[in-house]
RNA sequence: GGUCGCAUAGCUCAGCUGGAUAGAGCAUCUGCCUUCUAAGCAGACGGUCGGAGGUUCGAAUCCUCCUGCGAUCACCA
């Protein structure tokens, strides 16, 4: 039982005691840095049910603390505020007891029924840019903070391989493109295909242009420009099954997929399972047909099929074309269906969609819940904000997109150009130092996007480089390191009480972390009779260590790996300051040293945790 | 026009279910490397929490209205 479930007990018993009267609930916040105290009871809160004067309800609840609560060694209280002060003998004891956890933060049991989360899900007529690298890195977080927080995961994305985008980058091809393959132009095959897409588009672009100049009305100029029917036609052969369009999109696609995978991998992120929008396009129409039984939907004169949503003060919408032709939503639909078909145990699901997409789910989630399914109550859009430039929205098409690689890439070099300039990486092979320069620039980007709400647009400045400094990802990527340098040393000079074990640098965050966990046999020392005495600052860093497990699962909750970040910026800052304010190794006290050995391995290893929640590798040295 | 979202320091962002004097980083300025990595630490400067009402002992947080920005409302995806 942890302090403040006891705290609330005794809080009530007190009352109970004192005034005769049952309080429902207790709340609790920690104590403000300028007070003496480490959890603070509100007293206002029970004015409601106890009449008197707030700081005499207080100072009662405190004696009573002191007395009946070990844990609590003092009390205060300012107007309504009841600062209660825990012993260091508490926060000694829940160290000993987490010392050893090595999941420490991550629930333990695993929860039968699963989750799947989708993420990514490109158009495969173009390379993968900035706004794709925000879905990439929230879904695959949240994914993350789901499985630690109990859950089941299965990632996935729903690839959009058809439709008229590829076919225009295909006709392209076709038409200007002299035979050229990824091997033949040493270009990366999303590259390749999306140049084409921009082809095709001033193609475009030019016989419109020419149709206006001859005096052809804009709007039927844009409908009727050539290339585009041309384009129209290939779309309806793919769809026929013609062998050449066929061929074609196979090759052309299985480009994008090369170059989509080595995007992937740089980007550290993975799927359990693919979909293919034109395996699943056709999908949802047989539903479609259901509901018009069930009286979800009603068919209109010219054979359209709607649901109406007017009484959940949204609007009509078409589930089906009157020529019977799927819509985007009856796909959704059947996708959806289809998954929990193929994967029985989801017992629910989260899309990574940006949030232009809030009213198609907001309808979507509506009508799988009026189809009656029991899942849908569990469906979450997780809705994040576009990231725009500062010139305003990227544009495939225009050119004014940040390339998902050449971003990754720019990141590296810089993150070589400050480290090359700092020169610490004296015995380091250059394999070792690109390895690392890599680590920490994608550090850099990672953090900088997952930091913000979700929610929350992103204004991304590529002039204006991601620092490095501050509330960064390498600012805490270098703590890690740091801690790193000050176990090899105590190894080295050999810290009494502490295993000499080194640490394995498997790839795998589970090997590691239970590899980096400390032998018992060190633990009874730390709450001897003669406790050494916290310093303020190890009692802090005790507090913020105990926090975690409850931000991983407020994180799983809000599907937000803000508060993952946010947290282990906190816990990183108090350690820096505990690391400037106290010696480790030089301590007299062997105690003292033991102690604070340890309690630098388990931030370490909580930094390690928390930076895997968000995929952010973390270096032994930097 | 209807609906949804956002608005906090010059800039980028925190602020949990309402609680004490609204916090960080960057930028600017001051100190601290012969002692465990200065990508660091300590400090200064910087705010009518978009505006106006309301609920409450108490509001950046909840409600209403207004302003600004964004998204969305297609037999597009």
């Amino acid at each position: 039982m942890n302090v403040q479930t006891t705290l609330s007990i005794k809080v009530k018993e007190a009352i109970l005691n004192h005034f005769s009267v049952e309080l429902p609930t207790v709340e609790f916040q920690p104590t403000r840095k300028d007070f003496e105290g480490d959890i603070t009871v509100m007293v206002f809160p029970m004015l409601r049910f106890v009449k008197g004067n707030p700081v005499q309800i207080g100072q009662q609840i405190g004696e009573f603390l002191q007395k009946e609560v070990d844990a609590v060694s003092g009390f205060n209280v300012i107007q309504g505020f009841l600062n209660v002060v825990i012993s260091d003998a508490y926060y000694l004891n829940f160290f000993k007891d987490i010392e050893n956890t090595p999941y420490y933060g991550f629930a333990s049991e695993q929860q039968k029924d699963a989750i799947m989360v989708e993420y990514s899900s490109p158009n495969t007529n173009k390379p993968l840019h900035l706004g794709h690298i925000r879905n990439n890195l929230l879904g695959y977080s949240v994914a993350e903070i789901l499985k630690a927080s109990g859950k089941k995961v299965y990632k996935t994305q729903i690839i959009n391989d058809r439709g008229i985008h590829i076919c225009k980058s295909m006709l392209a091809w076709q038409r200007f493109g002299n035979g050229e393959t990824p091997e033949s132009t040493g270009l990366k095959g999303d590259k390749l295909v999306g140049n084409y897409y921009v082809a095709f588009d001033k193609a475009y672009k030019q016989q419109v242009a020419q149709k206006i100049a001859g005096g052809i009305d804009p709007k039927v100029a844009e409908k009727e420009a050539p290339i585009l029917l041309e384009a129209q036609e290939m779309l309806q052969k793919w769809e026929a099954g013609d062998k050449e369009v066929v061929a074609l999109w196979k090759t052309m696609n299985g480009w994008v997929y090369k170059g989509f995978d080595v995007t992937y991998n740089n980007l550290g992120v993975d799927f359990d399972t693919l979909y293919y929008e034109s395996d699943t396009y056709l999908l949802g129409k047989d539903v479609v047909e259901e509901g018009l039984q069930k009286g979800v939907f009603y068919r209109k004169d010219d054979g359209s099929v709607w649901i109406d949503l007017t009484d959940e003060g949204l609007d009509e919408k078409i589930v089906l074309r009157s020529d019977g032709t799927a819509v985007y939503m009856t796909q959704d639909i059947g996708t959806a269906i289809q998954r929990i078909k193929d994967y029985p145990d989801i017992e629910g699901m989260v899309y990574t969609v940006g949030n232009e997409q809030d009213y198609h789910f907001k309808v979507l989630f509506l009508i799988l819940k009026k189809l009656g399914f029991s899942w849908s109550k569990n469906l979450h859009h997780l809705s994040y904000g576009m990231v725009d430039l500062p010139s305003g929205k990227m544009k495939s098409r225009e050119g004014t997109v940040v390339d998902a690689d050449d971003l990754m890439n720019d990141m590296t070099r810089t993150a070589a150009e400050i480290s090359e300039e700092l020169g610490k990486l004296e015995g380091y092979t250059e394999n070792e130092k690109q390895d690392l320069y890599k680590m920490i620039g994608l550090g850099a980007l990672k953090y900088y996007i997952l930091k913000v709400d979700p929610k929350k647009r992103i204004l991304f400045n590529p002039e204006e480089s991601v620092d490095f400094q501050g509330n960064t990802g390498p600012f805490i990527q270098y703590t890690y390191a740091r801690i790193q340098s000050i176990l090899r040393k105590a190894e080295e000079i050999g810290v009494k009480g502490l295993e000499t074990r080194t640490a394995q640098s498997g790839k795998h965050l589970e090997d590691e972390v239970s590899g980096l966990s400390m032998d018992s046999g060190s633990d009874t020392i730390l709450v001897a009779d003669n406790s050494p005495d916290l310093h303020p600052k190890e009692k802090e860093l005790i507090k913020q260590l105990q926090l975690f497990p409850e931000t991983v699962q407020l994180a799983a909750e809000n599907l937000s790996p803000a508060l993952i970040a946010n947290y282990t910026y906190d816990l990183v800052k108090e350690f820096n300051s505990f690391y400037q304010q106290v010696s480790i190794l030089g301590e007299q006290d062997e105690l003292k040293k033991l102690l604070r050995v340890q309690l630098a391995k388990k931030v370490g290893q909580v930094i390690k945790s928390a930076f895997g929640l968000l995929g952010i590798e973390v270096p032994e040295r930097m």
